[in-house]
RNA sequence: GGGCGCGUAGCUCAGCUGGUUAGAGCGCACGGUUCACAUCCGUGAGGUCUGCGGUUCAAAUCCGCGCGUGCCCACCA
């Protein structure tokens, strides 16, 4: 039973993990029936789009060594996979694919269409859980679920239809984000803003009574929009501006249009912005919908789903896009005098989640959910400390967003989803309105199966600041709502890994990096013991090669210790070793007391930190105790001296050892572990006992 | 505009609720070992802990301001 001389971990790696997979244990109905009390994770459904990156190779190692820290102590563990199904994404991902062969979704219809999507998914769809299975991470594969297999369609049919019954659901006209490339509504959340650089026009509106400009008889709004003004029902200013008020109540008329709209006064406009006086468009920007429901003005669309102008605008701009429209209607003013100035603007442009595109206000029939009783169950279950952020200062994100959420837009003009399960409506629903049912559909609801009762609430959601409220929120209130039970304790936020540069990693910039080709190049416990070991406080993580090589580096290190101990220990070839073996404290020499003695406040501080979710924490902690205290002290001094206590110390620590570092680094310990002559031996280190102190 | 972070050795970062000569990994210099170590061990150089001010017997650590930097939110058109 020798170890080779050097770890290479290609060559283990995948035989250990098909050794676990085999042994049924990664299955919590399978464990050793000493393993009672239940403990859960639901990891973050990965789309079927995605790829891993160096976020999930984070993510997925945290939860992982949560999971396998649990399992050791004797807790029936169950880390739940899954794939969601990314409406838009996918379907985006899926056109572009056509679009090579100069076809859209409609010239194939929508049953073909989703059936391209469905070949599509079966291709690739698994790629991503097979990265995970390269992270080594311990999922329950026979329970993976997809967000449109046939029972969590049932799930999110049944959530909707309580929602609708309840009135929480309706229908409605409302200005609504959207993309005019995916052809869709957009909730909120799924907007990026960009900034770019534009202008602010500043346009001359004449009053009615004397419709010219020579006698400056105008007045001038200023606008980052001039084509919206096509669609112009009023002109605002703020009923304290002494500049106007005399103004307030009288007419202008629109110029190009030649339409009277009414100068209006509403607190919303700031006095000090552009000349204090705003063009009110209610058909397209949010503020002015608003301004426009306070004060009764009409709406007119001027810009169409095609983000074209369409029949309600003059007729020389009819059919042009938005872009073309803007140049021309420029041109026009400056042509007829209603050009005051230009001036240089830099803004934020709201662009498509998805394809990039910028996005229209346009008022459009959509479904929508009340959020308002939902967001207060979300709030209180955080106030009420049913569920902790860690760390806690996320809070605040999840807080400001609940406190000023508006009603969730959840219909979607796209084919790829969940159909709104209502006669004649062709709409699908939001992707997370079905991630948002994740923790508890997942393990079976509505059905009452007893994988939802042993394991609803889970433990802890790992997961990335991004989705705190976009996913998480809504989770929360789908669990306290449906299951009258908030879906998790405690909610960890990893921290964000960025390029050495300090930018975040992205593959279109090409500043991402493949934790593919670091497993690759190190082994998937470098890897993950190089990633956790930057993963301290919230800290942002810089990712830097060097860390990964560390921990190969480390690997090595922990394979020599152990064919050392495994060599000296002449009576280990023979017979087992016991795990926990008898030590007779009188004939301890300082040197092993000693190493016992930080044996045993390892283990304090491991469990402590990882209580406290201090992975990078503790990763220092067993590499400095390792390496330190075992290797460069303790092993050089079992060298000088000799006893039959020695060797059962030096055995003693180094499966301690193994046991602890498990979670961080699981397939060399399992292996290790595999050639030990251990009395009483456990099929995997996997399910041995965690350490325990010894004093 | 509001909010949240960050700024500690050449690089990436630890340093919890303030208290002995400020730490790790990588890199660097010198020496040793190669009978656990595709290496390893030992020793060492290197930091006015972003700047200024304050609280304190005592501050990298708490407070204020400035500078630099990153992120998030937002209905300044």
């Amino acid at each position: 039973m020798e170890l080779s001389k050097t770890y290479n971990p290609k060559q283990v790696e995948n035989r250990i993990y098909r050794f676990w997979e085999k042994s049924g244990y990664f299955n919590p109905d399978k464990l050793p029936k000493r393993h009672k009390k239940p403990y859960c994770i639901v990891i973050p459904l990965p789309n079927i789009t995605g790829a891993l990156h160096m976020g999930h190779a984070l993510n997925a190692t945290i939860q992982d060594i949560l999971i396998r820290w649990k399992r050791l102590q004797g807790y029936k563990t169950l880390l739940v996979p899954g794939i969601d199904h990314a409406g838009i994404v996918a379907q985006y991902v899926v056109e572009k694919e056509l679009k090579k062969q100069g076809l859209t979704r409609f010239d194939l219809g929508r049953e073909k269409f989703i059936e391209k999507i469905w070949e599509w998914k079966e291709k690739y769809g698994n790629i991503i859980l097979d990265q995970l299975k390269k992270m080594g991470s311990s999922c329950d594969w026979s329970r993976t679920r997809f967000t449109l297999d046939k029972e969590y369609t049932e799930a999110v049919k049944k959530a909707f239809l309580y929602y609708y019954k309840k009135h929480w659901i309706y229908r409605g006209k409302r200005v609504v984000n959207w993309c005019v490339r995916c052809r869709t509504s957009l909730s909120d959340l799924e907007i990026e803003y960009k900034e770019e650089k534009g202008h602010l026009w500043y346009i001359r509106y004449p009053l009615s009574k004397t419709y010219h400009l020579k006698t400056k008889t105008y007045i001038v709004v200023a606008t980052t929009r001039p084509e919206t003004m096509l669609g112009d029902t009023a002109v605002a200013v703020n009923p304290n501006d002494k500049r106007y008020k005399k103004l307030v109540g009288q007419k202008v008329v629109l110029p190009l249009s030649r339409r009277e709209i009414p100068i209006i006064a509403d607190r919303i406009v700031d006095p000090k912005f552009g000349t204090g006086a705003v063009k009110v468009t209610p058909s397209h920007d949010l503020t002015d919908y608003e301004i426009s429901l306070r004060q009764g003005l009409k709406s007119i669309q001027v810009i169409d789903e095609t983000g074209r102008l369409n029949e309600q605008a003059p007729r020389t701009y009819q059919g042009l896009k938005v872009t073309d429209a803007r140049e021309k209607i420029i041109q026009d003013l400056e042509n007829l005098g209603f050009m005051e100035k230009i001036e240089d603007y830099i803004h934020q442009i709201p662009k498509c989640y998805r394809c990039g595109k910028t996005l229209e206000l346009i008022p459009s029939q959509q479904w929508f959910l009340k959020t308002d009783k939902l967001a207060k169950l979300a709030i209180k279950a955080v106030k009420t400390n049913k569920v902790r952020f860690h760390p806690k200062k996320w809070e605040k994100v999840y807080f400001k967003w609940l406190k000023n959420v508006r009603d969730w837009c959840i219909s979607r003009q796209i084919w790829w989803g969940h159909r709104i399960p209502l006669k004649g409506e062709i709409d699908v629903l939001d992707t997370w309105f079905s991630s948002a049912l994740w923790p508890f559909a997942c393990l079976g609801w509505p059905k009452k199966t007893k994988d939802l009762k042993t394991f609803y609430p889970t433990n802890v959601l790992s997961t990335a600041r991004d989705i705190i409220n976009l996913w998480v929120g809504r989770m929360i209130f789908s669990g306290a709502e449906f299951m009258k039970k908030e879906p998790f304790q405690d909610v960890y936020i990893h921290a964000t890994v960025l390029n050495k540069e300090g930018k975040r990693m992205s593959k279109s910039l090409g500043t991402g990096i493949d934790p593919i080709d670091l497993i690759e190049k190190y082994g998937t416990d470098a890897t993950r013991f190089g990633i956790i070991w930057q993963a301290t406080g919230s800290q942002d993580i810089r990712f830097v090669e060097d860390n990964i090589k560390m921990g190969k580096k480390f690997c090595n290190k922990v394979w020599n210790a152990s064919r050392f101990v495994l060599g000296q220990t002449e009576s280990a070839k023979r017979k087992a070793q016991s795990a926990k073996p008898q030590l007779k404290t009188q004939n301890l020499t300082n040197a092993d007391k000693k190493i016992l003695k930080a044996l045993d406040k390892t283990i304090k501080s491991v469990d402590k930190d990882l209580e406290k979710f201090q992975f990078g924490r503790v990763a220092r902690e067993l590499y400095g105790f390792f390496w330190r205290d075992f290797c460069d002290v303790y092993i050089e001094e079992t060298k000088k001296q000799d006893s039959k206590e020695t060797q059962k110390i030096l055995f003693y620590v180094l499966l301690s050892s193994l046991e602890l570092l498990h979670p961080f680094m699981p397939f060399i310990t399992e292996e290790i572990y595999q050639k030990l002559p251990v009395k009483n031996k456990k099929k995997c280190l996997m399910v041995e006992d965690w350490p325990v102190l010894k004093n």
